[in-house]
DNA sequence: TAATTCGCTAGACCGA
DNA sequence: TCGGTCTAGCGAA
């Protein structure tokens, strides 16, 4: 361990394992202070970095291990002395077999010297006649370390060693973290094939974007102020290794790189007999499913797309296509297309505009290093919270954050996990969902002056209300089964003890409030605001996962009958408060789970506020109610069937602001000309208050579909391929589009989005279908785009004003408002 | 191998 | 050619 003996703290970084002559061995990379700073971002050479920053713990007394349930007539002390002696199936020998107790049940603990030793052993000991079942027998052995140790990455840590060098302690202390220094890489590849194949496809170039500098080293004789030229691709992986050896980071942002950058960099570097090492270890490429994900030692690799893939699901932000420069548009409103594959392709082959393509790739890491920047404040937050370093939590799941979070609690609590389902289990509850949220019908129409209220973290809250969880369910008190957490299912949750969920669940509402108050406090432009808003962000994604988890039949501590209480109890208080604002006074038009909106009438504000807080007074523990918002106008419309369409609505604020719900503009499977229609009708009406002129755009808009100039770009329409071609039912448009396709040999993957267009050839709408790509400017059918994108989309609001629009029908041959005006 | 249910709409498909 | 039913996808919360 050596010279950095004078000082014994540090933050954190990751936890890895390996193995060492027959034992399990834990890695803990911490950052050391580091000395001096390097220069930043000037020349094209880095210069010489701080010694390095990292140290390297190893932890040998940490033996992988899981637990035996034994079944009830099985003699504890008998099975321990048994096992002591005995070798298990497949000539296993434990380390270390000891008696425990848990929750008032006899467990016997049971160590191995390897990971491999404890998977193998499973088998054999879940077949002996004494045990009832395994616990905790697949937990991530470096997991497991940080679960038992307490520790928590991207903290400041301290340790000490024996008098022999080797770790004795370690523990998470109070204090600032220091900044993580923070760089981006990008790969560019040469090959004819539809898609890059690392095992034939060369690097070409390779840009790197680090506090240390920007650099782009291309395979070939070219040169410029950020560009070095290189040989050969042997030379471009040398010179990206030596930077980023220099560049001493502790994060390196790729996008895409589990899937693509470091597949191929691992694989040309071994072509090339280079070996990869950015400073400090190799990097791994794990196979996780049909997924792969690349660790570097010692530096965390955050794939930005994969986190950009997160927050989409959290919706942090919302883009319908997932590439870099779609996700940069969508996050912060710019962003220039990138070069193509084929221009990538032609660039290299005439070896003409090499400065593009440098630009290019480099522009990319710029990007990357944007998006990681922005959201790294969150991700660290969510690592945190759930105690695992940045390049596992960057790929988990909601249910895994969950997952992970209720296990930290559990060792704390001297809690055993419970176990997660087998596959009968988990058809059985899939056959059995639970029901969900109250949703009035709206009242049809055009309103004026509206109130919306919502309830703060609505099943949180409930609860935390409630102390719903799967360990205080039913439980054993006679009083608590007629107690205030009786719910309106008959299932009762306990008053006395603090359930699992509600503890974890109560400490994360409280930090997001003090973050919350925190960010109050902070003056505007202070830069710790960023950091609180990510903060702020995670607690948020995170607290919302939890009551969808205790539905989810492959979860831990799935527990039907809590989830069941909670969406019981949601619609009991959305219909309450629905019925005190109609006490009060108030119309109500709709609520959907969470939200109630009201028609203000010739109240004020105030008086909506005064309201909510008799609400809020009537309401237990820590739910809330909460003032949303007032509303100049909001709109509803009918059905095709006639009753009041729930899910879409549009309101217009005092201010002018337009808020579209539901409705056609926001969904990403109609293309933009009618999108865009439909939102210039919604502001002519809501807005402006000018339905006239809503009808005459939208006689505009079909007379330019009829010229036939609108161009491709409007008339795309975009829909996800969820599956295999040949494995639908029926072939919807998006499907005959990819099938004619892939005839003409393009490669289509599963879950990619697919963008066509409906043009004037064929029969059907499907036979009509084209990838955009394969589509001609003006080359599409105007009838379709008239009467089966425009119109649906406009005619149902007309409606709702007593405007009739048969003449739109009609291809807008006439220019009559009918009854209204 | 990883959160839920509710709800709307389209276009294909099928039988009369 | 129609009308009903089913498949599929997406969004709200």
């Amino acid at each position: 361990m050596g010279p950095q003996k004078q000082s014994n703290k540090g933050v954190l970084l990751d936890v890895q394992t390996h193995e060492h002559e027959g034992k399990a061995v834990i890695d803990l990379y911490i950052r050391g202070p580091r000395v001096g700073s390097p220069h930043e971002g000037q020349g094209d050479e880095p210069s010489l970095p701080p010694p390095a920053g990292i140290i390297h713990l190893m932890d040998r007394e940490f033996p992988p291990y899981y637990y035996i349930r034994l079944t009830p007539s099985a003699n504890p002390k008998t099975i321990l002395s048994q096992l002591k002696e005995e070798t298990l199936p497949g000539g296993i020998k434990p380390l270390r077999v000891e008696l425990m107790e848990r929750e008032e049940q006899p467990y016997i603990k049971i160590s191995f010297s390897t990971i491999a030793e404890l998977v193998r052993s499973r088998e054999g000991v879940k077949n002996y006649p004494f045990t009832e079942a395994l616990y905790e027998a697949n937990i991530p052995y470096t997991k497991r370390y940080l679960l038992d140790k307490q520790l928590i990455p991207y903290t400041p840590t301290e340790w000490s060693l024996t008098p022999e060098g080797r770790l004795k302690t370690i523990r998470t202390i109070e204090g600032e973290t220091p900044p993580l220094r923070t760089g981006s890489l990008d790969i560019e590849t040469y090959g004819t094939h539809a898609a890059p194949i690392p095992e034939k496809d060369p690097i070409i170039s390779i840009a790197l974007n680090t506090p240390a500098g920007k650099k782009v080293f291309i395979a070939a004789a070219y040169e410029n102020e950020f560009t070095q030229g290189c040989m050969n691709e042997k030379k471009v992986l040398e010179q990206t290794n030596t930077f980023l050896s220099l560049a001493d980071l502790d994060v390196l942002y790729t996008y895409n790189g589990d899937r693509f950058d470091f597949p191929f960099l691992v694989e040309r570097s071994h072509r090339n007999h280079v070996k990869m090492d950015y400073g400090f270890g190799d990097v791994q490429l794990v196979g996780k499913g049909n997924e792969r994900e690349a660790r570097i030692h010692g530096i965390q690799h955050v794939d930005v797309y994969q986190l950009m893939r997160l927050l989409a699901r959290f919706q942090v932000f919302k883009s319908p296509r997932m590439d870099l420069e779609s996700v940069m548009r969508a996050v912060f409103g710019r962003g220039e297309k990138s070069l193509t594959h084929k221009d990538i392709v032609e660039t290299w082959k005439t070896q003409k505009g090499l400065d593009q393509l440098a630009k290019y790739n480099l522009t990319d890491t710029e990007y990357t290093q944007e998006l990681g920047d922005e959201f790294l404040p969150s991700l660290l937050e969510i690592a945190r919270l759930v105690h695992l370093p940045l390049f596992d939590v960057n790929r988990m799941t909601a249910s895994q954050l969950v997952e992970t979070t209720l296990m930290h609690e559990s060792v704390k609590q001297g809690r055993m996990f419970p176990n997660s389902p087998n596959d009968d289990q988990v058809r059985a509850r899939e056959t059995n969902p639970i029901e969900g949220g109250y949703v009035k019908e709206p009242v049809a129409g055009l309103h004026e002056n509206l109130a919306v209220l919502d309830f703060r973290s609505l099943h949180p809250s409930i609860m935390i209300s409630h102390n719903i969880s799967p360990d205080t369910l039913d439980c054993v008190h006679p009083p608590c089964k007629e107690g205030v957490n009786k719910s309106p299912t008959g299932h009762w949750f306990c008053t006395k003890k603090k359930g699992l969920f509600s503890v974890v669940l109560e400490r994360i509402l409280d930090a997001r409030i003090a973050v919350q108050k925190k960010m109050d406090d902070t003056p505007k432009g202070d830069p710790q605001l960023v950091f609180l808003k990510g903060r702020k962000q995670a607690l948020k994604i995170v607290l919302n996962s939890f009551f969808g988890t205790l539905a989810y039949p492959r979860f831990r501590w799935y527990s039907r009958e809590s989830a069941r209480a909670i969406t019981a109890w949601s619609r009991h208080y959305i219909r309450q408060t629905l019925n005190w604002a109609e006490e009060a006074g108030y119309k109500t038009v709709y609520a959907d789970t969470d939200s109630c909106f009201m028609i203000v009438r010739e109240r004020t504000e105030q008086d909506v506020c005064a309201f909510v807080k008799q609400v809020n007074k009537r309401l237990p523990g820590r739910m809330e109610l909460e003032f949303e918002g007032l509303y100049k106008r909001g709109l509803f419309v009918t059905k095709k069937e006639g009753h009041a369409a729930k899910k879409r609505y549009a309101l217009a604020d005092y201010e002018n602001n337009l808020t579209i719900v539901g409705f056609e503009y926001v969904r990403r499977d109609v293309s933009i000309i009618a999108r865009e229609t439909q939102k210039r009708v919604l502001e002519e009406v809501l807005v402006k208050g000018n339905p006239e002129r809503a009808h005459a755009i939208v006689l505009e808009t079909i007379g330019r579909l009829k010229e036939g100039n609108v161009p491709k770009k409007e008339l795309v329409i975009l829909t996800q391929l969820q599956r295999r071609t040949d494995a639908y039912v029926t072939t919807a448009p998006h499907v005959a589009a990819a099938q004619k396709a892939q005839k003409r040999g393009k490669e289509i993957l599963v879950g990619s989005m697919l963008g066509f267009i409906i043009t004037a050839k064929g029969k059907t709408i499907s036979d009509k279908a084209e990838l955009e790509e394969f589509v001609k400017e003006g080359d599409y059918d105007a009838e379709y785009y008239i009467q089966n994108q425009v119109i649906p989309a406009v005619e149902k609001i007309f409606a709702e004003l007593g405007i009739d629009s048969t003449d739109l029908e009609r291809g807008g041959k006439q220019t009559g408002l009918g009854a209204f005006g």
